[in-house]
DNA sequence: CTTTTATAGTTGCACTCAAAACTATATAGA
DNA sequence: TCTATATAGTTTTGAGTGCAACTATAAAAG
């Protein structure tokens, strides 16, 4: 039975929120669900966390970073990129080298192994988004693309007042 | 200084992962980032957490729900919908009456210090919304949430393999 | 009936996270 | 130069989380 059935319920004056209508929810709960599937292929068979995914991509992006420029680019907290890179170090897959400029500052570099793990892992992560997105027109997709830009340009404006 | 200046450096044959192309990753960015923003709106202004508010949205979208039910809807943990009726019933928000038919069973409804909160809420969630989605086109703004149906309805069709 | 199995919701626990405090180093100002 | 302030990264801490165990009830099977 649904709720709603009930028609005789006198309603006070409320402002009604859609769910299905509202634009964060529908974004959080897809987002959600996107990572979720996406770690299942990470996590279980490369027993890889999600922050440590993150930083991994990164380094694998630009060869090499610092863990500060890591904390922007993913916008995680210093704390959560401190111990993804500590836990990555441990297992082999990332080297750190101090800066000769600055002793506070290390370079972050995959090493053989790691890059021996993203050379399976980013294939598989690719092959994933690509049965997600095969329900899309190829005019969706850059359509999904540019509206993600321009939201993110307008957040980055509302955040700035 | 950009890393991919060192030209130089040999690249082992490695499959290339462009975060900026990959779904995946903008879509977590965007949804982390609208998240915040609207939080900022529930959590600072009314001291209301991200799964209260939550629960609270789809309360008052049904009028009447189990804990259960929530579960679903928000794809939360059952614990954690749990802690939130908790907390909820606590501030005098929501309601709890027992079914009837099963004594397991708690039927949850918003008190009218809850329906009260949520008129104040709603229409500066729906004004937030209003504020970022400004930058999107009419159409752009219903191509949007086609898209993402469509990318629900895939991945329930992936989900289910 | 009586026993087994399923379900709604709660609680305990180990883990994760974000914020703050802290350490070590670097830069700016007096 | 000495002191104050800023910054990179680590550690600590309190709160929140998911998982699994648990309680209470209900439905199904024997």
């Amino acid at each position: 039975m649904n709720a709603e059935d009930h028609a005789a319920k006198p309603r006070p004056a409320r402002p009604e929120l859609d769910l299905n209508q509202f634009l964060p929810y529908r974004l959080s709960n897809l987002a959600d669900r996107v990572s979720q599937g996406l770690s299942t292929i990470y996590s279980a068979r490369f027993g890889i966390s999600i922050p440590e995914w993150r930083v991994l991509a990164w380094i694998s992006h630009k060869d090499v970073l610092t863990a500060k420029q890591i904390s922007e680019f993913t916008r995680m907290d210093k704390a959560r990129v401190s111990r993804a890179v500590n836990a990555l170090e441990r297992r082999g897959l990332i080297s750190r080298t101090p800066s000769d400029d600055d002793q506070r500052v290390q370079f972050l570099r995959l090493t053989g192994q790691g890059e021996t793990l993203l050379a399976e892992l980013i294939p598989e992560a690719h092959a994933w988004e690509a049965r997600v997105v095969a329900t899309l027109s190829a005019a969706e997709y850059r359509d999904l693309f540019n509206i993600i830009a321009k939201l993110e340009r307008q957040l980055t404006r509302i955040d700035q007042r």
